[in-house]
This record gives C-alpha cells, sequence and structure tokens, in this order.
DNA sequence: TAATATTGTCATACAGTTGTCACTAAATGT
DNA sequence: ACATTTAGTGACAACTGTATGACAATATTA
C-alpha cells in the first residue's frame, strides 16, 4: 500500500509520513503540485493526501492535472472549513477531505477507508453526476434526469448538453459548439440551430420561452 | 431550500433543525426510515441528513431505497468512526457524512455546499461586468440591468449603450457613433437619432426628460 | 434482414431589427 | 413674431437571423 503525501510544509509531510509508517503505509514524500503530477505518473500510487494551500501550482490545479489521467483517490487537506465550498463544488472527483489541525487517527481511518472502497468498488461507485439547477447528468451511465425524471438523448444531443452545461453563463457562438461539439467547422450552422431545437424540446418546459437556454441574437445561445 | 433531517432520537433532530432554521434552512422532521422515504417521494427536498442507526429501517437501507428514485444529497450522521469504512465502501452514493458529536456550524456549511453542488456545477467564471449609475451590463452574458431589472436590447442598442458608457461624461458627435457603433458613415444621422430615442426609451424613466443620455444641440450628445 | 432512430441539410416561415422618411416639436437668431 | 435650423418621433418596408418541419442518407437495434 502506497500513498503520496504532498504539502509545502515539510513538518506535516513528515508527520503524517510518520503516522502511515506506524500504520503499515508506505509514504512518498513531496513538497509541490508540480512534483505530485510526475510521481504520481510514474509510481504506482493508491492515494493522495493533498494541501489545497501551497506555493506555485495549488491543490485544485494540482487535483485537475492528476485527473486528466488518473482516478487515483484524493483526500484533500484543508485549513479553512469555507474552502469546503469550494472543495465540493468544483467536481474536482476529490473523494474525501479532512480539516486541519487533525485526528492522525481519524486521517489513517480515512486513507485505509478510500483505498479499500477504490479497490473494492472502483467500477461501481464511480457515480460522476454533472448538475445544472434542475438537471442532472449522470457522466458514467448517460443518464439525463430533469426533476428527477429520466429522458432520452440521442448522443449529439447529449454532447451539446454537457458542453453546454461546462459553459453555462456564458455566451457560446454556433462556431465554437460546431468545433467543440461537432469536432469540426464543416457543417452548416443551421445544424447547431437545429440541434439547439431538438435539446429545446426536450428539456424546456415551453420551447417558445426557453427558460435556461436562451438565444442571444448575432451571438449566439446562453445556458443558464 | 427544504432539508429532511432523519434521526430517530428527537433531541438530535430538533437540535439539527434549529441550527438550520437560524441559517435560514427550512427543515422537515422525521423519525424513521420508513417516514424518509415517503418524505422525499412526496415532497421537493433538497438534501437529507440521516442517521445511520436507528430502529427499524436503518440508515444505510433507507439511503438504498431513496436511492431507487431519486439523486437527492445525503448526508450521513454517523457515531462511529469506525462505521467511516461502511459509508465509503457501500457505495451508497452518499455525497457526505459526519461524524457525532459534531460542530453544528460545520453541518451547515456541509449542507450549503452539498445543495450548491447539487444545485448547480459552476465553474468559475470571472464575470465581466460595466457598471454606469444605475445601469449594470454583463459583457460575458449581454445582459443589461437597470436598478436590477432586466431589460432587452437589440444588437444595435447594445452596441450603442456600451459605446456611451464608455465615453460617457464628454460629448459624442452623431458623426463619432456612425463611425464607432455602425461602423460605416454612409448612413444619415438621423439613424443615430433614431436609436437614441430608442435607447432612452428602455433607460431613461421620463423620456422627455432625460437623465442621463442629453442632447447637447449643434454637438451631439453627453452621456453621464 | 427489417425496423427504427439519428444525422445533417434544405426550403420555408417567422419575428424582431434595421435604416429611412415625412412630419412634428423645440430651440435659436433676427 | 417670424423664419430657420436642429432634434425627436411614429410609421414603414426591406432585411436578417433564427426556428422549424420535412427529407434523404446513414447508423443502430432488434
Amino acid at each position: 500500500m502506497k500513498i503520496l503525501v504532498v504539502d509545502d510544509d515539510k513538518k506535516i509531510v513528515s508527520m503524517i509520513s510518520d503516522f502511515m509508517q506506524i500504520n503499515s503505509i508506505e509514504t512518498i514524500k513531496c513538497y509541490s503540485g508540480k512534483e505530485a503530477v510526475e510521481l504520481s505518473k510514474n509510481h504506482d500510487i493508491q492515494l493522495i493526501i493533498l494541501d489545497i494551500n501551497m506555493d506555485g501550482i495549488n491543490g485544485f490545479d494540482t487535483c485537475k492535472k492528476i485527473r486528466e489521467f488518473s482516478n487515483v483517490p484524493i483526500i484533500f487537506l484543508t485549513a479553512k472549513i469555507t474552502q469546503l465550498d469550494k472543495i465540493l463544488g468544483l467536481g474536482l472527483g476529490a473523494d474525501d477531505y479532512i480539516t486541519k489541525p487533525f485526528d492522525p487517527l481519524e486521517l489513517v481511518a480515512r486513507v485505509k477507508a478510500n483505498i479499500q472502497r477504490s479497490n473494492s468498488y472502483r467500477k461501481t461507485i464511480t457515480r460522476n453526476i454533472l448538475a445544472h439547477k434542475n438537471i442532472n447528468v449522470d457522466l458514467t451511465t448517460h443518464k439525463v434526469t430533469i426533476n428527477n425524471k429520466t429522458i432520452a438523448l440521442s448522443s449529439t444531443e447529449y454532447a451539446l448538453l454537457i458542453y453546454l452545461i461546462n459553459n453555462s453563463n456564458r455566451i457560446i457562438t454556433r462556431k465554437e459548439l460546431l468545433i467543440n461539439v461537432w469536432n469540426s467547422e464543416i457543417y452548416t450552422e443551421n445544424t447547431v440551430n437545429t440541434y439547439i431545437m431538438r435539446l429545446r424540446n426536450k428539456i424546456e418546459k415551453d420551447k417558445n420561452f426557453p427558460e435556461s437556454l436562451i438565444t442571444i441574437r448575432n451571438e449566439g445561445y446562453l445556458f443558464t
């Protein structure tokens, strides 16, 4: 069992490391986000304890980078309870978090629990939910629900919806959609119009008065 | 914001409920798993705080039942840290958990964080707001509000308003507007008059006595 | 295989926008 | 008071961008 401990405060890393060793968990010490990304690429690491407030790349961005290639469980370390919102809100796929100062025994318990979960339930547990107002998208099963009622979307409609949710609250041009959803600009922009219409028919209460998916004339669409 | 608090210890339910109310979170009290399933079916509940150790149906089984029809976030309450393994391991789709005794403030924070996550996963977008007296222009969404009331502008009106705000407190000639807003001098200057009128109708309290968009005879307009 | 669903495009319909005009109102100068 | 100049206004026809139903081609599923 090998875990990575990341914090720019060497004392903390050392302290955690000691506790883990007592509980027969092998640790790799690491003092920066940059280093952490490299180490998790090149080692078989089963869990990462990651401090949020670090110089250089912070914990959030480190997590994002690591998530690009790995689903290794990550436990965030945070000094402030107010950061909780951010951890939960960012959808970073943080598996757990613990606030400083923490009970080392609790940390050990959580590490073990997370590793166990990761090992035995890797496939079933990765519920990866994207939520936007009353719309819920399960990225694992591609199931989309509105007010807890399942709706059927074609794959293009689904991809479009995902892009809209991930880019809500700003104007998205048709060209941008062609590039990112259709992965090509060869299509006519009216293709986008048509699919927006199809999506509206499925997610808007009254398609004539869209509430979420709004047209901004001469610009594109706005998803709120 | 309405949440469901489930525990067979009425004192705990009452205590949590009080704290939530203080923080303007409406609660529904509930003392059994069975009841909890019914209530969450028939109410628009945004989060559930669920005790694990209950008589009758325990927290785990209650969670399973609810998960059959809803993805509402659930925070587990547990007395023993050793139950952590089980919570994480069972793959129940628990969104969070907290151990007794707990800091009520932390519970409130977690409730809010979970609801926020569930409601709308928002990316941290840096809004780009242009403000002028009681007028607010969101450059990201093109949303224009006056005294926090949204108004609808056509593209030309919008472009005109932006130019006026960016060049307020000095006289702007009609020719200048044609060049910078219409990008061409081919149009008659009366086009400007007309659009100024249209804009006034939308942003001035009394179009006959404009307060912001003032005519300077023989010169042009002044936006203050 | 047949049946069904999805895809992108087109022609058309539609609604809101555009710039201009003719006219009116207001300001200015003699 | 009058003529002259300048600005405001309502109406309007042309225009433009978007929405939409239908369609053939293609992909998916039974």
